[in-house]
DNA sequence: TCAGAATCGTCAGGAACCTGTCAAATTTTG
DNA sequence: CAAAATTTGACAGGTTCCTGACGATTCTGA
């Protein structure tokens, strides 16, 4: 598959992975995973956050989040609380270290995606935006 | 992570999970998962392709290609030959009933990934495709 | 109010991908 | 031309994701 489009979902898988790569690689020094570094975004939005909805959140299921945060548990990134209203269920939080480490990280990788776009103005960024957000929901009856 | 841009690449893999899903519905049907219809694709346009260039085409390892196709040679969708000048490799074709498999399913992928376009214009969507292909190659030095 | 449906975190097992490696073959380099 | 470097398909082992299922809990609607 060259540059002529014969798929236009794997263009955007290709972009995908590109994007993957170059993230991996910001990431690298800050010795966080791409996953670790999404689950710790979503928690930062999300301040206690169950696992199923950091689940969500990550386009996952419960148990590969659940085995993500266990990891990241044990890096004492994040803590989990029990939910007060909800015996199945727990509060997941940022611990301070794992907030630093975002803080630390976050620049690094928009400065990266930035360097990405190099070219396309304001207008065309937010049309793809727009197009993008389409093709994460669209096509389900 | 919500319909906020907390972070671009999530937003492209979004799409992409998405158009994956749309896709596998439609190539339910054809009972052809969606890494088999992509291997069909580089094979119609890269016909004698050996494994190791369908694992570049789709962006993947040797060793997956290797096994996908193996499954696809048991399925009869595929052959391999032999290639006649270099004693590594091998030279792997469609079968009729590959390439039949691939015409039955082609205009069906298509018209659901147009439908997911449905009110962007034709400069938008070529705008869009300019994006995506420098997202997919661009960051590397 | 209550029964059935839905959801929770977790366990178990498996699929689909990966990296590392190999011997042989081919290509590149000086 | 020979040595070094790269590439090939395949084997081996591992990782990361998945689905199915479970018991407990919560939600829903009649």
């Amino acid at each position: 598959m060259g540059n002529d489009e014969i798929c236009l979902s794997f263009l955007v898988r290709q972009a995908w992975l590109n994007m993957r790569s170059v993230m991996d690689s910001a990431l690298a020094t800050h010795d966080l995973s791409v996953a670790q570094y999404a689950t710790l975004l979503v928690l930062d939005e999300q301040p206690g956050a169950s696992v199923a909805d950091v689940a969500r959140a990550v386009a996952s299921t419960r148990q590969s989040a659940n085995e993500l945060l266990a990891g990241m548990e044990r890096a004492t990134m994040v803590e989990r609380h029990p939910h007060p209203q909800d015996r199945r269920s727990q509060k997941i939080h940022l611990t301070a270290l794992g907030r630093s480490r975002l803080e630390a990280a976050r620049p690094v990788v928009h400065a990266r995606e930035s360097e990405l776009e190099v070219g396309f103005d304001a207008g065309e960024r937010a049309m793809v935006r727009e197009w993008l957000a389409r093709m994460a929901r669209a096509g389900h009856d």
